[in-house]
DNA sequence: CCCGATTGGATAGCTGTACTATCCAAGGTA
DNA sequence: TACCTTGGATAGTACAGCTATCCAATCGGG
């Protein structure tokens, strides 16, 4: 397809596809002449992926690169693609290898998990540590090891639903997963909490049955 | 205390510190004298608060002055103040009580939860399953099922840590405690996918036979 | 084959956010 | 008295994420 189908299909304004291109979010098309080129519907996923990142993952533009990068050309494995993949989301915290994550490393030995300093998410979790923390609601050990299970649990489903191992849909489905279900999640609490506090405190929907 | 021990005290700059009082993130201190004024520790928490929200929680300038609106002067009762507050909470759609919210509806049917479509979180969901979906990887009822069980125990857990019913300190908890649990709990699941793709694929911190 | 429309490519401009810096005058301080 | 701090006001900066315009080379319908 030419670029006034693609506008089209992904609904966004040309001067927008532009920008992507010269960003390098998007293949440029299949030239076919001087001034033409053909699209296909790989572009126009792509279009989707990038909106799905910035508007409801909340990546800035850097960030998206970053994993259409991973995606297009993954890392040796998995994991490595994977970690890549999360040092960019929200909150972004570069991780240090040799920094000290004390929050984050005694919370981890309490729950017996396995990790790397070299982690970005360890150096994400110190920070929401501490600024959990800063504003006087410090993480307890019994928040502590119950998130943990419920974590794991959910960390298991996701993996559970992984798409057969060594494919490239595989690490895709990895990488976007981790991104793409995190703000599903969070949703789904804040109505567990609007759920739990209405059969509590008495609200708009208590007055319906369960 | 006077401002250029505020300053010492939280690390910015006074610059910084007098945006915040202009923006109205942050009461005027005292007034002792025209030209001096007196600050205490409730500015360095608040402070604080303002710097978890805006670095951690990743909260845009305006959706902290709410934040903070409603810690000072919450609305009647506390489900309606807790509904405010997760409105701006990103990402922040606004809540349509008239909108269609087909994924969602079918979502929280699916797992038996009441819900009022005038919730920001129902808008929230929504947008999170419809960009999960267009980029391929829809939520099924599998894990859809399995996420309710969980999310449902984390906010249990978060419930049953509500300080005494009634105080302001309430108010603050449960609109701070979703707030500032929310990074801590994607870190947490990041770091559960690493240490599940490790064992299983090999990496760092396991053997690399599968 | 002609002429208006489309395209790719380049560059410049715009809007909003979150600070940051400067200036000033009043008042405190040594 | 001379200097420093403070509060208050205003202007400027830096960056992100688009958005708009211009141009020349086609393309393609009549």
């Amino acid at each position: 397809m030419r670029m006034s189908e693609l506008l089209k299909r992904s609904g966004m304004p040309l001067a927008t596809v532009k920008y992507y291109l010269r960003e390098g979010l998007l293949a440029p098309g299949e030239k076919v002449g001087a001034t033409m080129a053909d699209y296909g519907e790989e572009h126009v996923r792509r279009l989707a992926l990038i909106r799905a990142l910035t508007e409801v993952v909340g990546l800035p533009i850097a960030g998206v690169r970053t994993i259409v990068g991973l995606i297009d050309e993954p890392e040796a494995d998995r994991f490595s693609t994977l970690g890549r993949a999360i040092e960019v989301l929200p909150p972004a915290v570069e991780a240090d290898p040799d920094g000290d994550y004390p929050r984050a490393r005694a919370a981890l030995e309490e729950i017996g998990q396995l990790y790397d300093p070299g982690y970005a998410a360890v150096a994400q979790l110190e920070r929401g540590l501490a600024a959990a923390e800063s504003v006087g609601l410090p993480m307890g050990r019994e928040r502590l090891h119950g998130y943990a299970r419920h974590i794991m649990a959910i960390a298991e489903i996701d993996l559970a639903q992984l798409p057969g191992a060594d494919t490239p849909r595989a690490v895709e489905y990895s990488v976007l997963g981790t991104a793409v279900y995190e703000p599903i999640l969070a949703a789904m609490r804040r109505l567990a909490h609007q759920d739990l506090a209405s059969r509590m405190l008495g609200g708009v929907a208590a007055d319906r049955d369960r």
